[in-house]
RNA sequence: GCGGAUGUGCCGGAGUGGUCAAACGGGCUGGACUCAAGAUCCAGUGUGCUUAGUGCCUACCUAGGUUCAAAUCCUAGCAUCCGCACCA
């Protein structure tokens, strides 16, 4: 272990405390400078307080917005909590008590923890999101969407996590489970809910050009959650009504031999003949009992409904199925299957029996319906389709598509599902009237506020039973009503928190549009990539639906993403309590102090990469910050020469361009050999100065500390940050030092051999060609070596050169006798 | 099934056409200091050769290829991890 020669949390304390009174982090809008809005991702407050994996989500930002304010950037880096939940509630519950005390209590904590980090945050600008004056804002957006129509309410087969006793966006599924509780089962339950019309925006949220600054992979998973394909709509006939199916493969549509229908379809049961019902409802029983879970290698089911479809190609009279393969809610919830060309209806149609029915062709041989293993899915010539025959695949899309169906496109993305059943959430401002139906609740009557005497119950929603909160006038009729007691989805709160920050105390407004066009977009977000398909989305949904409203000017959020890689337990495992490799910040900081475990966590690895957490590794970068502050105890500044103005300036250009890049990894191995070059030289005021400044953004406590210490002005957090001077920067000088190094090593290899043999290598030569002599300084190389060494230039005629080596030197490369 | 990421010394990880493989950290070994330990400082640390010398060989998952030149580009494969998944 290491021992502790300074107390750093005293320095700390210190730092943190002037910070705060000279409220250096708290900024205002100021048209005369450019602004730099730095954002992370902020956390939900629980219980057990901060961990790593947050210290690390936040040094990455804090390091950021330091360096920009520091390069004269008016910075905003606020903080908030995403304070609304289930955890709170279901402490609550236990301990009979209120969430409202449990989030509170969690936020101070968190508070204090993020100033015992020196995370640099403007604190005035605090949102949390369970305070009625910030989801007055969350509902005043739900009305506004229902006047666009965003908003709506239907009946619809909805995911339900009995754990949470409320029901979950599509999102929120995890492989059939809730993605809180990963052993919970999700079940299919048919509930009037609220949603957000979010598949309005899917076109525009499926274009990611102006997303340069985003990471690819995010892009992707997007890309794919939205999953935009186009196709083509197409009407059957079944009992003399149109019924709609979409298909990407109308080339196909002369192939149909059956149809099915999702066990989940609402109307399932109009197709089902009398005949067949005992049959459906035996299959439909099965498919309910079916755990979620197996999915994964589910046999293809169905029955038939007795039913019959016409098809509109050929007029051919195909059997209706339903099966347990069609999704509900994608397209219409029924398909035409193909048997021949797609490999589930293939599966399907052997089960049962249904014919099959060629009517494309590889390029190289014919198929035979009967002897076919599997489907064929590729492209091919037309056959057995009528005029279309003999046309390649891919042009009988268009085709065929064109003559029986309308060209459109689909998105795997749903609506959005915000209702939940539970107490502790944004309240949903609508009221239910017998006469006047679904009434918004008037904007005057903002907020429809959480009540707090309330007496929570674990299996249900509290204010369905708190008639104080539900009991209400209907405010068109003023007759008897009921209000809405579901509450919003959380994701909704954070969806455009980043807005409120720039004007979180605004009781009139939302915001005020002069301050978010000043500070908007966010220049750099940081979190976690686990949000790509949730919150990354929906903060992009809500940016373009509030500049519709013409709140607002962005088309997105953010102009760049950051993802940091996953911090691991010291045993490469993720950390929980049960594998006991939980590393604690707290208890790190009073072990290590804040600095080291900054610098640690940002320089393991390049931050976008997953690391394990290390002690022997922290304790590297306790070491280096120690050096510093032994280095410091004794500095007399003087004069820098040729080599350290080199190093210098080197170092701030590339660490400028290092930290800029978030390679915070390369910018302290730079700080690193920085500081090596200097420790035991002369260096200069301002040279030292600007180590300082490099220091800052990574450990701005010791920065500050030693900035006192050489009399700097001020604070170094509010110092400039500093500008290469190009012209100082000598490659030269850097390959001198090279070839210095490796002599150097070439002297001390040839001592060990001469040692080896029984010799005393007791005097060392050197001969240098007359270009280089100036690198090679003969006191250097002694002190280096332990032993003198002569340095002589090769057309020196005084030197002492017995074997006559000297014309041995090559440029970079000295001659070395030793005797 | 679809998509993504990764593979470099004892370990964590740099390096994405030549200048240069292994920066930086950790670990280990040896030395200095010390009564001793810790801390600190110095040196060494992929393989195999060779050496009165500062060199050569071989090494970046495997196998091919492109190139004057490959850890880096291409092709195929292997391994590990992750995301989505019956989306018609």
């Amino acid at each position: 272990m290491i021992e502790k020669k300074t107390d750093l949390n005293k320095i700390e304390k210190k730092w943190q405390k002037k910070w705060e009174e000279a409220k250096i982090f708290e900024v205002r809008e100021d048209s005369k400078k450019k602004k730099f809005y730095v954002l992370e991702m902020y956390p939900y407050p629980s219980a057990s307080g901060l961990h790593m994996g947050h210290a690390l989500n936040y040094t990455l930002g804090d390091i950021y917005a330091r360096f920009k304010k520091m390069q004269g950037f008016n910075v905003l880096h606020p903080m908030g909590f995403d304070s609304f939940g289930l955890p709170a509630e279901n402490a609550a519950v236990k301990n009979k008590s209120h969430p409202k005390k449990f989030t509170e209590d969690a936020i101070k904590n968190y508070i204090k923890q993020m100033k015992m980090l020196g995370i640099g945050y403007d604190w005035s600008r605090m949102v949390e999101t369970h305070k009625p004056d910030y989801y007055k804002w969350d509902q005043w957006i739900f009305l506004k969407m229902h006047e666009k129509g965003l908003a709506f309410k239907k009946r619809a087969p909805v995911n339900w996590c009995p754990e949470c006793n409320a029901v979950l966006a599509n999102e929120q599924v995890v492989n059939g489970k809730c993605w809180v509780h990963k052993n919970s089962d999700v079940q299919i339950r048919h509930l009037e809910q609220w949603f957000l019309k979010i598949t309005d925006y899917a076109d525009e949220l499926a274009d990611f050009s102006k997303l340069e600054g985003w990471p690819d992979l995010i892009k992707k998973l997007q890309k794919n959650w939205i999953g935009k394909s186009y196709g083509y709509n197409i009407d059957f006939k079944i009992n003399n009504e149109n019924w709609t199916i979409f298909t990407t493969r109308p080339d196909t549509l002369f192939g149909v031999t059956f149809m099915v229908v999702s066990a989940q379809h609402p109307r399932l049961m109009e197709l089902v003949t009398p005949g067949q019902k005992k049959e459906v409802e035996k299959f439909l029983k099965k498919v309910k009992s079916t755990s979620e879970k197996d999915s994964e290698e589910l046999e293809k089911e169905g029955a038939f409904t007795g039913s019959y479809a016409i098809n509109p190609a050929n007029g051919e009279k195909v059997p209706v199925w339903t099966g347990n393969f069609v999704v509900a809610d994608y397209g219409y919830g029924m398909v035409m299957a193909v048997p021949a060309h797609d490999e589930r209806d293939f599966q399907f149609a052997k089960k049962y029996r249904i014919p099959i029915k060629v009517v494309i062709n590889p390029s190289d041989y014919k198929l035979n319906a009967d002897k076919m293993i599997r489907a064929f899915t590729s492209a091919g010539e037309i056959v057995n389709s009528g005029e279309f025959d003999g046309l390649p695949s891919q042009d009988a899309i268009e085709e065929i598509g064109k003559k029986f169906g309308k060209k459109t496109v689909n998105y795997k993305l749903r609506d959005w599902l915000v209702s939940r059943q539970r107490f502790w959430g944004t309240p949903i401002p609508i009221i239910y009237c017998d006469k006047c139906g679904i009434v918004p609740v008037p904007e005057k009557d903002l907020p429809v506020k959480l009540p707090e005497e309330v007496k929570l119950e674990s299996n249900r929603n509290a204010l369905e039973g708190y008639e104080k909160f539900w009991k209400v006038k209907c405010p068109k009729c003023k007759g008897d009503a009921r209000r809405e007691t579901d509450t919003m989805d959380t994701f909704v709160n954070s969806s455009w928190y980043y807005l409120r920050y720039c004007d979180s105390k605004n009781d009139k407004k939302i915001f005020d549009e002069k301050k978010t066009d000043y500070w908007c977009p966010i220049d750099m977000y940081i979190g976690g990539k686990e949000h790509a398909c949730m919150h990354l989305i929906y903060i992009r949904f809500y940016t373009k639906f509030l500049r519709n409203l013409g709140l607002i000017k962005l088309d997105e959020p953010s102009v760049k993403l950051f993802n940091q890689g996953y911090m691991y337990g010291e045993d490469g495992n993720k950390m929980s309590k049960s594998l006991g490799n939980v590393i604690n910040p707290d208890d790190m900081v009073v072990k290590y102090g804040v600095d080291p475990i900054r610098m640690f966590i940002v320089s393991v690895a390049s931050p976008d990469k997953d690391f394990n957490w290390s002690d022997t590794g922290v304790q590297g970068s306790y070491r280096f910050v120690q050096k510093i502050i032994e280095y410091f105890k004794k500095i007399k500044p003087g004069k820098s020469d040729e080599k350290i103005e080199h190093k210098v300036n080197k170092a701030i250009k590339e660490i400028s361009e290092d930290i800029e890049n978030m390679r915070y990894n390369l910018a302290i191995i730079k700080l690193r050999s920085l500081f090596e070059s200097f420790e035991n030289e002369q260096i200069s005021k301002k040279d030292i100065e600007s180590f300082v400044k490099l220091l800052s953004p990574f450990c701005p406590h010791i920065a500050e500390e030693m900035w006192e210490k050489i009399g700097g002005k001020g604070f170094v957090s509010l110092a400039s940050w500093p500008v290469a001077d190009e012209k100082k920067i000598n490659e030269k000088i850097e390959r001198a030092e090279q070839a210095v190094e490796k002599t150097v090593s070439d002297i001390l290899n040839i001592l060990k051999i001469v040692a080896g043999r029984g010799g005393v290598g007791e005097n060392v030569y050197v001969y240098v060609l007359p270009s280089e002599i100036e690198f090679y300084s003969s006191a250097e190389l002694s002190k280096r070596i332990g032993k003198e060494v002569k340095v002589f230039a090769v057309n020196d005629k005084a030197k002492y050169d017995p074997k006559g080596l000297a014309s041995k030197a090559k440029p970079g490369r000295p001659a070395i006798f030793v005797e």
